[in-house]
RNA sequence: GGAUGUUUAGCUCAGUUGGGAGAGCAUCGCCUUUACACGGCGGAGGUCAGAGGUUCGAGCCCUCUAACAUCCACCA
């Protein structure tokens, strides 16, 4: 079997991830290693993957690829999330297109839509997965609604409940209207909105004919209004604390009363107070006795304490009241102003900050006890570990978690009212005298389960075989957009129900953004479809170039000339591989094994240099750093692989004394790259594996390549690096003088340094004619190097050869200025270790013996 | 207001114990050499944002400044 002159990635992907799940490779179990867990970040259930995802399972595929190479028993679980308000959204969206609303057809009908939807998508969702070639474990996929998550969903409210941590309470929230439901702060997005400033009139009730001017940006909400608030120091306005001025919303009588709270620069220093509806007027209004004024139904439209307003929306109430108002002669003026305006993670509608009766997490103590932890040895190590900070300042500061929302999809929160005493019961079923209980309507936060996926994925609440196995999870690997909804959530969950970090290491990628650095999104239209990309240029291209293109933490542009070129690469492995299984098959030899006793200078060097670039891979690998690993990687494989080593072993595989032994070294250095290739790029790097003459099953059961010492030998190093600058030299001579690259020249080389073994190399790459050692030469071109020279023996003209050693002599003379400061720096000397100071040394040596000899022939010239 | 990043070649970005600036793409020249034209060889292109400091030595460490970005908080 040969492998096709071009890579062609549609055969070489088809069929093989079909392959490795039936043959059970995905599945972990093998006890009798060490175990490396990692779950998937469940995606929502709400549409197709987009290449965010495509980014975060790469990392995490390739991680989980690399372990397992390693020798760890890997399991890398998957599952989807329930997304409570995203997936409602979108089958309210789809029922609204069919003229209905959830209302319409009720609760369960509704749950058979959503479940319809999640179905569909699953699938869509699974199938996506295979198509990027995840390891994912699926012996062991969950979802955030299964039958397990619901039970274990009900203890953790109990238990929360039960210690305190759970409370029901009166509190402003973020209200989106749209979606009818309670939101947690931080599904609130603020966006730099257009709005204005009104400016009213409030008139005093016993001269009308002087006012306060008060402003405000939501005018709809004056009829919540209970009082104005100036602060007591305000010189301007001591004289009308107490009195009474009318709300030119309703012509209410409200006081005025004065705190400390109000500022005096900002606006006219009079503020209006509407406790129902801002998070700080509501504190006042309960610092002073307020009633809560709610204006506005859970709809966003006015209710009965909006008078003849009843029923508008909250944006026609705006208009109409302020244009009512400026009739009334109580309007002064409209500012147009630009100010942070909430809008709904999912829904994007303005959120409304609504009084309401919600359930919350108490946060402080769960809080305080992952800052604690981070302060211990078991703390979780944050790659790059600036994301720390982040974590910890957002601990230090974070509001109670609203956990209610007023939805169908998701679970239902497990409290039952009695009907006649009201008396609350945390319970997973209904009582036994059902008649006389009610649930509470509401569902719980979507993250609310997501916050238990690390344990509840592995069987908790019971100590499975699993649990204990796999937790807590080595690996955590995610955006940095979601470490307030997810990670922190885990975290504190993860420390109060199993006692333990949920995870050791949490990997932090940035986001995936368009050519332009735009981020990507529906209305931009500037998305791209992973799938379109693996069907351009295959799996394997686009997981090397998000794997390698993204810097850790940082974001990163989608750029289709880069995974092109990642392609390109690949093309160039394969294109080795190719060259070296032909000549395996055309060499009849059936046995591959790497004598030491014949290897020559050139196999000596390749194999130095490969162990080298297993030990720096195999470190970046270490930290996932697969940027700079796959760098390394990459420069092996180009410059010291196949631009020379491939180039060079056409000499030796042309020998039938060095055949077998050459052969023997590419296909150990082939395997060997292919073995670090395979996480970033499993499809052709399996495709390849298969081909080599040794092989298992799969490349899935292949070890990782190991340091090995004994196959490093310094000596060929230096002699190597000789002939390489040598080709390089001649090279570079012949294009700067306009010669083909084919020309043959003659060379003569003096000194000790320079390997005679090595001669047929110069023959056949610098297409050296005739080459004598050690002996005068009256060559004006040469390349020296400590005790070696090297002659280019052609006849050139005079103007040539003196731009040529005029060249040569700027070149020396700057480097032996270069070193004459250093090594006149006497605290240099003194200070610097003394390897450096000796290279220096040599380095100056060197340039002024070069520099003698290239005067010597600059006179010899003239 | 608080925090965190970014600033390196024309463009997009790498660059960790501090020790002679790198890649991809673009560009220029040469080469149809039998693994690869999805290629080979070679070249040009950088005051590493600016200013100080530490050090024998700074793209890298410290301080400040500027521009941009993101997050959190506030916003009557």
């Amino acid at each position: 079997m040969s492998l096709d002159k071009r890579y062609d990635f549609k055969k070489v992907e088809e069929g093989k991830y079909e392959n490795w799940k039936s043959k059970g490779y995905f599945e972990a179990g093998d006890k009798s290693k060490n175990k490396f867990s990692m779950v998937i970040p469940p995606p929502n259930v709400t549409g197709k993957l987009h290449i965010g995802h495509s980014i975060d399972t790469t990392i995490q595929d390739i991680t989980c690829r690399y372990k397992k190479a390693k020798g760890f028993d890997v399991l890398y679980l998957p599952g989807c999330d329930h997304a409570g308000i995203a997936t409602q959204a979108k089958v309210d969206a789809k029922l609204k297109e069919q003229g209905i609303s959830r209302f319409d057809i009720g609760r369960e009908a509704f749950l058979k839509e959503a479940y319809k939807w999640k179905d569909e998508y699953h699938a869509l969702i699974h199938k996506q997965w295979a198509k990027m070639g995840l390891m994912l474990d699926y012996s062991r996929e969950r979802f955030t609604l299964d039958e397990g998550f619901q039970h274990a969903v009900y203890l953790v409210f109990k238990k929360l409940y039960d210690s305190g941590l759970i409370y029901r309470g009166e509190r402003i929230v973020n209200y989106d209207p749209q979606m009818r439901t309670a939101l947690s702060n931080v599904e609130v997005i603020y966006k730099k909105d257009k709005g204005y400033f009104y400016y009213f009139k409030y008139r005093f009730v016993d001269n009308p004919a002087t006012y306060l001017t008060v402003a405000t940006t939501r005018p709809e909400t004056m009829f919540g209004d209970t009082c104005l608030v100036v602060n007591p120091n305000d010189d301007r306005y001591r004289d009308i604390i107490g009195k009474m001025v009318i709300n030119p919303a309703n012509n209410e009588k409200i006081p005025v009363i004065a705190d400390e709270y109000v500022d005096i620069e900002f606006g006219t220093g009079v503020m209006k107070c509407t406790p129902a509806h801002d998070p700080n007027d509501y504190l006042l209004g309960k610092k002073y006795n307020m009633k809560n004024i709610l204006v506005m139904n859970v709809d966003g439209t006015m209710n009965e304490n909006a008078g003849k307003y009843k029923g508008l929306t909250r944006e026609k109430c705006r208009d109409t009241l302020v244009n009512d108002i400026k009739n009334d002669d109580n309007l002064i003026k409209i500012e147009e102003i630009i100010h942070d305006v909430g809008h709904s993670e999912r829904s994007d509608a303005v959120v409304e900050p609504i009084l309401s009766k919600q359930w919350f997490i108490k946060m402080k103590p769960l809080a305080q006890s992952v800052l604690e932890n981070q302060k211990t040895n078991n703390k979780v190590n944050f790659f790059p570990k600036r994301f720390e900070k982040t974590l910890i300042n957002w601990m230090e500061k974070c509001d109670d978690w609203c956990i209610s929302r007023q939805l169908w999809w998701g679970h239902r929160i497990p409290v039952y009212y009695n009907k006649t005493t009201n008396k609350l019961l945390i319970s997973e079923k209904i009582p036994d005298n059902s008649g006389d209980w009610v649930q509470d309507e509401d569902v719980l936060d979507t993250w609310f389960s997501s916050a238990l996926w690390p344990f509840v994925t592995l069987g908790w609440p019971n100590n499975t075989d699993d649990l204990k196995r796999y937790y807590p999870l080595d690996c955590l690997i995610t955006g940095y957009d979601i470490i307030f909804f997810w990670v922190a959530r885990m975290y504190f969950q993860g420390l109060h129900f199993t006692n333990s970090r949920p995870f050791k290491d949490v990997v932090i990628h940035g986001l995936i953004r368009d050519k332009l650095g735009r981020k990507m999104s529906k209305t931009l239209g500037n998305g791209v479809d992973p799938i379109d990309v693996i069907n351009n240029y295959g799996v394997d291209s686009l997981r090397y170039f998000l794997a390698t293109t993204a810097s850790p933490g940082l974001d990163m542009r989608y750029d289709e000339e880069k995974v092109k070129s990642a392609s390109n690469y690949l093309n160039k492995i394969w294109n080795s591989a190719r060259f070296i299984l032909m000549k395996y098959e055309e060499s009849n030899i059936s046995e591959l094994k790497i004598d030491f006793n014949k290897l020559n200078l050139i196999d000596k060097y390749i194999l130095s240099k490969l162990e080298e670039t297993i030990q720096s891979v195999t470190k970046k690998m270490d930290c996932y750093e697969y940027g700079v690993a796959s760098n390394i990687l990459y420069n092996f494989v180009y410059d010291d692989f196949c631009s020379f080593y491939i180039e060079m072993s056409k000499v030796s595989l042309s020998s039938s004394d060095s055949l077998k032994n050459t052969l023997s070294v590419l296909m150990y250095v082939l395997k060997a790259i292919i073995m670090m290739i395979y996480p970033f790029s499993p499809f052709i790097s399996e495709e390849i594996y298969l081909n080599l003459p040794e092989h298992k099953d799969s490349i899935m059961l292949e070890d990782y390549p190991e340091f090995n010492n004994d196959y490093v030998f310094e000596d060929s190093i230096n002699k190597v690096e000789l002939l390489r600058k040598s080709i390089d030299f001649i090279r570079s001579y012949k294009v700067e003088n306009n010669l083909v690259p084919n020309t043959k020249i003659d060379l003569i080389i003096n000194g000790n340094d320079f390997d005679k073994s090595l001669v047929s190399y110069l023959s056949r790459f610098a297409f050296a004619n005739k080459i004598e050692f050690n002996k005068q030469s009256s060559s004006s071109i040469f390349f020296a190097e400590n005790d070696f020279v090297l002659y280019i023996e052609n006849n050139l003209n005079k103007d040539e050869i003196f731009e040529t050693l005029n060249k040569q002599k700027e070149f020396l003379l700057s480097e032996i200025e270069r070193s004459k400061k250093i090594l006149s720096n006497e605290t240099f000397l003194k200070k610097a270790p003394e390897q450096k100071v000796n290279l220096e040394k040599e380095k100056y040596e060197k340039y002024t013996k070069e520099l003698s000899l290239l005067e010597e022939k600059i006179n010899k010239l003239k």
